[in-house]
RNA sequence: GGCGGCAUAGCCAAGCGGUAAGGCAGAGGUCUGCAAAACCUUUAUCCCCGGUUCAAAUCCGGGUGCCGCCUCCA
């Protein structure tokens, strides 16, 4: 398995800290408001990173912090009058609805918060301290950059040029202008917590590398996030932590690309953006899961209700191939396995191995999307009622275990009720009639409560929408 | 100005030196009372110009266009 690194910039075989454990951080959402599109493509892809890493059998700690103290919460709490904590806590549930609807949580995350680490982070800011690469003025704390080694590796920021920039913010208190706060002085009405250094918060970098260390330890194998988060964030992160314990922070570093609206980032700031919710009233979320995973995730990909149209035609593909191999496993008989059985148990793997190859690149979800649509391709061409029972529970099988990494096709179907098995009778005893009307009726009255009906060569197939 | 990325059919999107995956849409057909689903057939020489090579969408050089980061940002 091989991952394109941001440190090297280029694809690197994945080798864990320690044998068949994986420790990932994935920056997690700032709780002041609504997550859209483009927050749910990190917790999307990443989810999915994870998913595909079980499924190749490591053990996996995953996690994805909230961060519940920072500017933007204050600034929301005091417009509405209410405390941060409320802010935070308010849309912290909201964020997992939002995240289940998109089926992050089919396994454990760990979501630390913030606010619950303030002790550790004192103590981190005062190892900076003591190691000179910190400095105080008067209630705020500074990360020294010129003390720390490869500022600007990951990013591959010159130090000079980032100086010589016209946009670094001016303040009198920094020794250099790209010292990044670890720790402010608190503003009157600010939440703030007793330290060293008198009233005051942490600083944003400070969180998720107290966070991810004291979880996963000092070296982590995989953080990611948006690629906008690169810089400053995770160079930030970096000093920090790696000028604290000498040891590389993490060794592989993944970043998603950006999500577009007519090509231009989708941003709160420049207000094009979608919520996951807003969504959520149009289409299914596993259809927002399924269009982020249809292009790579370094790529950028452009959100639109078209595309968002295509891809539900798409996964309803899926969908209807499974239900297609529900039914033929209903049908198809008990027997041994013939040569020919064989070879479909062999082609049957053969698209599972693409799958599994197409992910072991760099996470090529588009590719291997494309290897479930062959198999489900092969399986509606191949298989009949006549078919072995033992090769379609293998492709049935096949086709929800690859689904299962890609976080799809998760709807349940629910039981046949009697009422729908007696009006789909009734309509056939019209039909035999040929009372056409009354069976269209039928049909008509079931589409309304969401049931399909198919009429097949094999007999009426049914199915939930 | 610095750093990075992208440009493949009507749309979306793989491809990483050997003669273009997959999805959506379209056309024709099979099946069907009709419909739906499914299947079959059909639609590209890869932004432009040079170069390297037996061979390039894939490598190199030069253009053109678009995007991201350099400020909070997923």
């Amino acid at each position: 398995m091989r991952f394109y690194n941001s440190l090297s910039r280029k694809k690197e075989e994945f080798i864990p800290v320690v044998e068949g454990q994986v420790r990932m951080y994935n920056c997690g959402p700032t709780v002041y408001n609504y997550i859209h599109v483009g927050n749910a493509r990190p917790l999307v892809v990443f989810d999915t990173l994870r998913r595909f890493l079980i499924y190749k059998g490591y053990d996996v700690k995953y996690v994805v912090n909230f961060t519940d103290i920072d500017d933007k919460i204050i600034k929301k709490a005091n417009e509405e009058g209410v405390s941060a904590k409320e802010i935070a806590e308010r849309y912290i549930e909201a964020f997992l609805e939002d995240a289940k609807g998109l089926n992050l949580y089919d396994y454990e995350t760990i979501n630390p918060k913030a606010t619950e680490y303030i002790d550790k982070m004192i103590d981190f800011i005062q190892g900076l301290m003591d190691k000179g690469a910190a400095y105080n003025v008067d209630g705020n704390v500074y990360f020294d950059i010129s003390k720390t080694e490869g500022y600007g590796k990951l990013s591959k920021k010159n130090l000079d040029e980032l100086v010589s920039g016209a946009r670094i913010e001016v303040n009198e208190e920094k020794k250099n202008p790209m010292d990044f706060a670890l720790w402010k002085k608190a503003k009157p009405g600010e939440p703030s917590w007793d330290s060293p250094w008198g009233e005051g918060r942490p600083g944003w970098h400070i969180e998720c590398s107290v966070m991810a260390r004291s979880l996963l330890g000092d070296t982590i194998d995989i953080h990611s996030g948006g690629e906008d988060l690169q810089f400053p964030h995770h160079e930030n992160e970096i000093a920090q932590s790696e000028t604290l314990t000498g040891k590389p922070f993490a060794n592989y570093w993944l970043h998603n690309g950006m999500i577009t609206v007519d090509n231009k980032k989708m941003s709160k700031s420049e207000g094009n953006f979608f919520t996951v919710r807003e969504v959520a009233e149009e289409y299914d979320l596993e259809v927002l899961r399924f269009f982020l995973l249809s292009a790579h995730y370094r790529s950028p990909i452009n959100f639109s209700r078209e595309a968002m149209d295509h891809t539900e035609k798409a996964l309803e593909r899926l969908y209807n191939s499974k239900s297609n191999l529900e039914y033929l496993m209903e049908k198809a008989a008990e027997r041994d396995l013939s040569a020919e059985d064989e070879k479909h148990i062999d082609k049957i793997e053969d698209y599972k191995r693409q799958f599994v190859e197409s992910m072991e690149d760099d996470l090529n979800t588009a590719e291997a999307i494309a290897a479930l649509f062959e198999l489900v391709k092969y399986t509606n061409t191949e298989f009949n009622e006549d078919s072995n029972k033992k090769v379609i529970s293998k492709a049935y099988d096949s086709l929800m275990e690859l689904s299962k990494v890609l976080g799809i096709l998760t709807k349940k179907e629910e039981l046949l009720e009697e009422e729908i098995l007696e009006l789909i009778q009734k309509r056939t005893e019209a039909r035999k009639n040929k009372d056409y009307k009354l069976a269209d009726e039928i049909r008509d009255l079931l589409k309304e409560k969401g049931i399909i009906l198919e009429d097949t060569k094999d007999g009426v197939k049914w199915k939930r929408v």
